[in-house]
DNA sequence: CTGAAAGCGCTAACAA
DNA sequence: TTGTTAGCGCTTTCAG
């Protein structure tokens, strides 16, 4: 009786229990589990038997038996109330190779923003009995916290802000990703730093723009020329044009709400016969590599480090799955990765 | 004895199981499962109290339970050989969205081409008895494939291809996408059409190539002026400096590779005085709208359908659940979506 | 050192 | 119409 009386080409053969590996290796269900699990105390020569019966089998325990026997099922579930954008992406990466590395599954949801289809997902993930789930977005704005019937999962909110005191959410530190960029800008020596930026009803529009008056302020600079519009390149190239339309009032600085909206801005400098970063610096915000290497001059901008924080939401949740009680709004700092555009020729990222 | 004797706020309650619902509603465990499942014959008086019940306990039934009875755990894995970039990740959302419909859940598993991550997450997958696994990557290009030990389960291969002939292979149809663009410019009147394009070891490269050899051809007109490079819009630009340095020669038309090279191209052009479309007329592949519509005009591009193959991808895969043998390499219909950049003032898309 | 038996939560025969 | 029982694959006492 080879290995290959079933053989992969075999009509769904199904795959190898216990019970087959037991037979096989002639002992008893319960001491091949032993063998297998090296817990309780086997003869060498059993303990060799089963494994190489096992491995002749291909066996491969079964998780769904092991799972509810040990009501833990392993398996965590990722909500995005969005699709996986740009923002979701890199830090639902990062939280997969956190989770996996520590033997979790994940299981991908995408509500698209569709509360019933957000509630189907739930009750799914509860059928199967995941103990733990992280909840993620495109924008950082705050959302319906989660509610689970009667059931206290351990639940983590990444890029993703909910009301309530208990809950954790990861969020990046968007004030002090400003405070960064201007503070850069202004140790090279500008001062007239204007803020163009997206539309207000995002939180990290404001945020941003607290952390860019902050900045100005703790040097005595009135912060004044803030400019809101969409996240758009077409935007940002308007708002230059707004901007330099006052050879008097002409700003030697641009801090930008977002990437796009800098590599806008930097167009029509160029257009206009500015030159960056000679006389206008620009700095822009996510550190989004399609648009900052495009750009003429590359592109300064702040990194949120989504991976640090997909990163981070896998290691929390972990802690909260063995018992830890983890709450509160935490921000994990930004980088400001330095190119030319903003006038320095060093390209070296500096952490907070 | 109320619904809150065991709420939210307490440590931990676990969650309620069929036999607690069934005790509570004084029947056996196999009349509560009959009342639950509308299967068997039940007093409509039973099934009422026990519906109730359950719902006044959040009871949700345990699908490892069922899974385990089933040998069907509802359940498929999606690997990716590379992160879910700006291509798997359309795919993995529709994929995701056809299979939730049909009551399926979907394991995220990235393996970041590391053979041996890509092992051991097959491993778990298949010590969670997945149905299915999908198969997706960033490129289309070959790769080696998955081998399931002593199990035939169903796979399916999406933006992602393999040698094996019983193996199902979804793709985008690279060529007809080529010829679709080129077959556009010649029908606006244009004849001198360049082809500026990514690094030949792409066979995305070489088919969109083959579609833009194909389409001239048959109009009886002689591909040539054929440019590879990088992927990039400084390519583009470099590309379109070079093919606009000799006028006796210079083209009315520009297919490009990809939409940054396109976008890159349409830059240089307005740098050296030449009008888009009226001079040259431009157009990209892979309808990624930060670019089509950052560019300037707005670029006329070649969309893959990836949403298309994702869904195509789900569907398959539910078949093949269900006992189909699907085999074969499928390639789906790209489509065009005009925009300025090509000459024509529709805004339409227009399907294969 | 090894095996028999109970049980995780659920379903499906089969009895009553 | 309802209940009893066996079993999905595994782990874990507890006897032998």
């Amino acid at each position: 009786m080879t290995e290959n009386e079933r053989s992969a080409s075999d009509a769904d053969p199904g795959m190898h229990t216990l019970r087959d590996v037991a037979r096989r290796a002639g002992v008893s269900i319960a001491t091949a589990s032993k063998a297998l699990n090296a817990s309780g105390r086997l003869s060498a020569e059993t303990r060799a038997r089963v494994l190489e019966v096992a491995r002749a089998l291909h066996y491969r325990p079964n998780d769904l038996a092991h799972s509810l026997h040990r009501a833990r099922s392993m398996t965590v579930g990722l909500l995005s109330n969005d699709s996986f954008g740009r923002f979701a992406f890199p830090i639902a990466e990062a939280l997969e190779r956190r989770l996996f590395d520590a033997g979790i599954a994940l299981f991908m949801c995408n509500a698209t923003d569709d509360p019933e289809r957000e509630r189907r997902h739930i009750d799914q993930l509860r059928g199967k009995r995941i103990d733990g789930l992280v909840v993620t977005a495109r924008r950082t704005d705050l959302r319906a916290p989660i509610t689970l019937p009667g059931h206290a999962l351990p639940v983590v909110y990444v890029f993703s802000r909910v009301d309530s005191p208990d809950a954790l959410c990861l969020l990046p530190d968007d004030e002090g990703g400003a405070r960064l960029a201007v503070e850069h800008l202004l140790s090279l020596g500008r001062r007239r730093i204007a803020h163009v930026t997206g539309p207000e009803r995002f939180e990290a529009v404001w945020l941003r723009a607290q952390g860019w008056r902050a900045a100005l302020s703790a040097q005595a600079i009135e912060p004044e020329r803030y400019l809101t519009g969409a996240w758009s390149e077409s935007w940002g190239r308007q708002a230059a044009a707004t901007l330099l339309a006052d050879p008097a009032r002409m700003p030697d600085a641009l801090f930008c709400g977002n990437d796009q909206i800098a590599r806008g801005a930097l167009d029509q400098l160029e257009r206009m016969g500015v030159t960056a970063p000679d006389d206008v610096a620009v700095v822009g915000f996510d550190n989004w590599s399609v648009m900052t290497e495009a750009a003429r001059p590359p592109l300064t901008s702040v990194d949120m480090n989504l991976g640090a924080l997909g990163d981070e939401a896998g290691a929390a949740l972990i802690e909260m799955m063995a018992g830890a009680r983890l709450a509160g709004a935490r921000r994990l700092p930004c980088s400001l990765v330095v190119r030319a555009s903003c006038g320095a020729n060093r390209t070296t990222a500096e952490e907070t």
